[in-house]
DNA sequence: ATGATAGTTGGCAATGTTACCAAACAGGCA
DNA sequence: TGCCTGTTTGGTAACATTGCCAACTATCAT
């Protein structure tokens, strides 16, 4: 794989997390397994819509599915994910932090 | 700010990585800051599309800038993004295992 | 001033993403 | 069997992203 192969390859795994919907249901996934319509009714969109999201996220290499019965229930597959989300809080922070100083300033 | 709104602003800062490009450059901010001029060499594209794509990742409060004569160096503004690329890498893996797995007991 | 260099911005065509609806599919049950 | 429920897939219209070119701005040197 050349360099600019996994870029390309880190960047689809990235794109899958950008989304609300999808950023939603991983935030619920981290508390275990969850069926589609559990996590439907999460983001309340129509069910085709999620589960073309979580194809998204299957296909990304970020979570599995398992059927049992009529439901199919996801999971998170690289739970050290979670972890990343402070991070991304630490930026929104940041910004809001450099947002009030600009306005004390003005 | 309502729950669907905070999702929503971490998806942006989320989407603003995930772009191979973008990766790229954070990647090498990692080390120091550096100039339009040498992201753009690392990437190879146009400095056009070079300075839009710098323009998402500071919209997303990603990167800092400072002028110096001339030249624009960039900088990263919240440095813990680097230790998720490890944790992108392990999803990278964990697929590749999957494959391997899959093609093992073809 | 003139010109050269480093970056940004506007325009636009090509491409990718998203959300809904309708249709198909699969498992369980009468 | 046929029906119900949960989920996926196909189609499509609206929308967003990307990358190049050309035009522009800003700084520095002659």
């Amino acid at each position: 794989m050349t360099r600019q192969e996994v870029y390309k390859h880190k960047a689809q795994i990235i794109k899958a997390m950008g989304h609300p919907s999808r950023l939603m249901m991983i935030d619920a996934l981290a508390e275990g397994e969850k069926c589609v319509c559990e996590l439907q009714q999460l983001v309340g969109s129509d069910m085709s819509t999620v589960s073309k999201h979580l194809s998204v996220l299957r296909n990304a290499g970020l979570v599995d599915d398992r059927k049992q019965g009529l439901q199919v229930f996801y999971s998170l597959r690289v739970p050290c994910i979670i972890n990343f989300f402070g991070c991304v809080e630490a930026v929104m922070d940041q910004r809001s932090e450099a947002a009030a100083a600009y306005s004390a300033t003005r």
